[in-house]
RNA sequence: GGGGUGGUAGUUCAGUUGGUUAGAACGCCGGCCUGUCACGCCGGAGGCCGCGGGUUCGAGUCCCGUCCACCCCGCCA
């Protein structure tokens, strides 16, 4: 039987009792963690969010009879006296574990069925499991830490911005459909038959249209909603730090972000050095096969063309001639590799999709050994290794091809080598900007040009006179900021002028007509006096499961849905009431 | 949309070439126990083998379909 809670008020939390506080009276409140009933002497460790501390039930304690009917999770009170655990006795395991509470009345505010899974260990439990019962996960000391983490780093960037002179905007919820990009969750209008709002993918054009109306710097910790399918990284509603500044160019972003990393990095005891590396995206896909880096394990990859210009391995030297690539990297102390792994290597790299791999390596003796031995000779061979620095005991592998596909197969295996050999450690961050995004990507289903970023991104300002000549050459004010191989934001510096907004959309293909009806709002803002202004977007929940060593997001989201966007617990989505179609005039 | 891994007791798992009564650990319930802290000891209960078909004398095991969870590709301006 549940009891009141009465005047019964808690004097310390769970986790805060010490040598100091022995002898004063104190009243715990949380829930029963432990029971270890020795038949004479019983006990109970009670847990709350900041800690767990053992009480006990003398041999003869007038509550004893009470305390048998203890199970784990009842949610009890204890009032009694501190008193210091002999030295045999203490707990090093437990903060509060020098000290125990010898309970003089005991209040049961509450009984709890047993749960489908202990709360009281951090064994593993199936994912299915824990997000259908989410609540008795989150009392486990894992989402405990993280959704804490969680909470100390959204308060940190909260003051920060403050600080820095941000103001906190909120923006609507509920708003318009702008078929670009991502798929729109859309909400019915029940006022408007057959008309619908769209949920934020972002508020882009909110936050644009704040810097016009002259709010100057704005910030916005908001959920965003895709409905995309769903991966470790990614869920259908997800939380952005949201900023854009007025007269800002990318270094004034930069000089606002990179600080802002460094109060949320010291908040786990982090200290970063800064600025950050800024990388061009050529040099991001040429070096490291993609746009988003992972720079922990070096091994970048090196372009050998020259090797085989003039090469008699025909198939190289061809493909030098018609304008690909050769390129390769170096694997260190890769001494040890046996011949099978080189071979699952090659294997891999035909499941990536790759049209082979080529390997060469020099042994502890200098030996060289290579799958095209016969055919390149071992002249190339050596040179190959030279130009690359490729050392004994080192294996060097290279893909030839079309540029950025080598370089994608390649980047993919670096990263699964890396990963393999624990070469990706988990207390090195390595931030980076990459910068100098193409403008544009070639649609070649759809015949024509898209945003790479988004369609209000302002071009280069040496690159405007491409728009209109070479529109793929075109780069844009757009960067991202990577973390050990992670997307954590991304940004631009918008266009501000609307001429120019004109001939982007034109090279999108967006008729005046198209463009005014969706962003007509947005197009008639700009032209009356609109600042040059730019921001970037973060993703807390990345940035939170990386600081936490956690490899999906759901790890640092209070109630997260599954890959099929499915809210386990409460059971979202599902079927609704007809009467409610027909008002939204759905049926 | 495509590919992969898994689904057996409340939980985490094992389960032989298809064969008799489907096991273990933890948890749970009962008993004993005066210094435990993953307390210990003794005893007990607990199963739609994800679901639906099929093959077979016989299916947890083989085949087909389907659902759920996770990972990856496509997708995510």
């Amino acid at each position: 039987m549940a009891e009141q809670l009465g005047e019964l008020s808690r004097t310390h939390t769970c986790g805060a009792l010490r040598p100091g506080d022995v002898g004063t009276e104190v009243v715990l409140l949380g829930w029963v963690h432990r029971v270890r009933d020795l038949g004479g002497v019983l006990f109970v460790d009670v847990r709350d969010r900041e800690g767990v501390t053992q009480v006990v039930f003398d041999a003869g304690a007038a509550t004893m009879a009470k305390a048998k009917r203890l199970r784990s999770e009842f949610v009890v009170g204890v009032a009694g006296a501190v008193r210091r655990r002999s030295a045999e006795t203490v707990n090093p395991k437990l903060d509060t574990g020098e000290v125990e509470v010898a309970v003089r009345e005991l209040t049961i505010l509450n009984e709890a069925k047993t749960p489908p899974f202990p709360i009281a260990d951090d064994t593993p439990v199936s994912e299915e499991v824990r997000l259908r019962y989410r609540y008795l996960d989150l009392r486990r000391g894992r989402l405990q830490a993280n959704i804490g983490l969680r909470h100390r780093i959204t308060a940190t960037i909260r003051r920060y911005f403050d600080a820095q002179g941000f103001w906190d905007i909120e923006t609507p919820i509920l708003t318009k459909s702008t078929p670009e990009g991502a798929r729109d969750y859309l909400v019915p209008s029940r006022v408007h038959a057959g008309e619908f709002y769209a949920l934020p993918q972002s508020p882009q054009l909110f936050k644009q249209i704040l810097m016009l109306s002259g709010m100057d710097r704005y910030v916005q910790i908001c959920r965003c909603f895709r409905d995309e399918d769903l991966r470790a990284d990614r869920q259908p509603e997800f939380t952005q730090v949201d900023v854009e500044m007025a007269f800002a160019r990318p270094t004034t972003i930069f000089g606002v972000i990179e600080p802002l990393m460094a109060e949320v990095m010291s908040v786990i005891g982090v200290t970063l050095a800064r600025p950050f590396r800024r990388m061009p995206y050529s040099e991001a896909m040429a070096v490291y096969g993609t746009d988003k880096p992972d720079l922990r394990p070096g091994m970048p990859i090196q372009d050998i063309r020259e090797v085989f210009r003039a090469s008699s391995f025909r198939v190289f030297r061809d493909i030098v001639a018609g304008g690909g690539t050769v390129r390769g990297f170096v694997v260190p102390d890769s001494g040890a590799t046996s011949r099978s792994e080189v071979d699952g290597l090659v294997d891999e790299a035909k499941a990536l999709g790759g049209s082979g791999l080529v390997w060469a390596r020099r042994g502890e003796d200098g030996t060289i050994t290579s799958s095209v031995m016969k055919a390149v000779g071992e002249a190339d061979v050596t040179r190959m290794l030279d130009a690359t620095g490729t050392g004994q005991g080192q294996i060097l592998l290279v893909a030839a091809g079309e540029p950025d596909a080598a370089s994608k197969l390649l980047g993919q295996l670096r990263l699964n080598i890396a990963r393999r050999r624990g070469m990706l450690k988990a207390d090195h961050w390595e931030f980076v900007w990459v910068v100098d995004f193409p403008l544009l990507e070639w649609d070649a289903e759809a015949r024509r040009y898209l945003a790479m970023h988004h369609p209000f991104t302002s071009p280069v300002d040496e690159d405007l006179d491409l728009l209109e000549r070479e529109p793929g050459r075109a780069r844009a004010k757009a960067y991202d900021l990577v973390l050990n191989g992670t997307e954590i934001g991304g940004g631009s510096i918008r266009i501000h002028d609307a001429g120019l907004q004109a001939r982007i959309f034109s090279l999108l293909g967006i008729t005046p007509e198209e463009a005014s009806l969706r962003f007509g709002f947005f197009l008639e803002a700009l032209e009356y006096g609109t600042p040059p202004h730019g921001g970037i977007a973060l993703g807390l929940d990345r940035i939170i499961a990386l600081l936490l060593n956690e490899s999906s997001i759901r790890e640092v989201i209070a109630f997260p849905k599954t890959a099929a966007a499915v809210d386990l617990m409460a059971g979202a989505p599902s079927a609704v009431d007809r009467r409610q179609l027909k008002e939204l005039h759905l049926a």
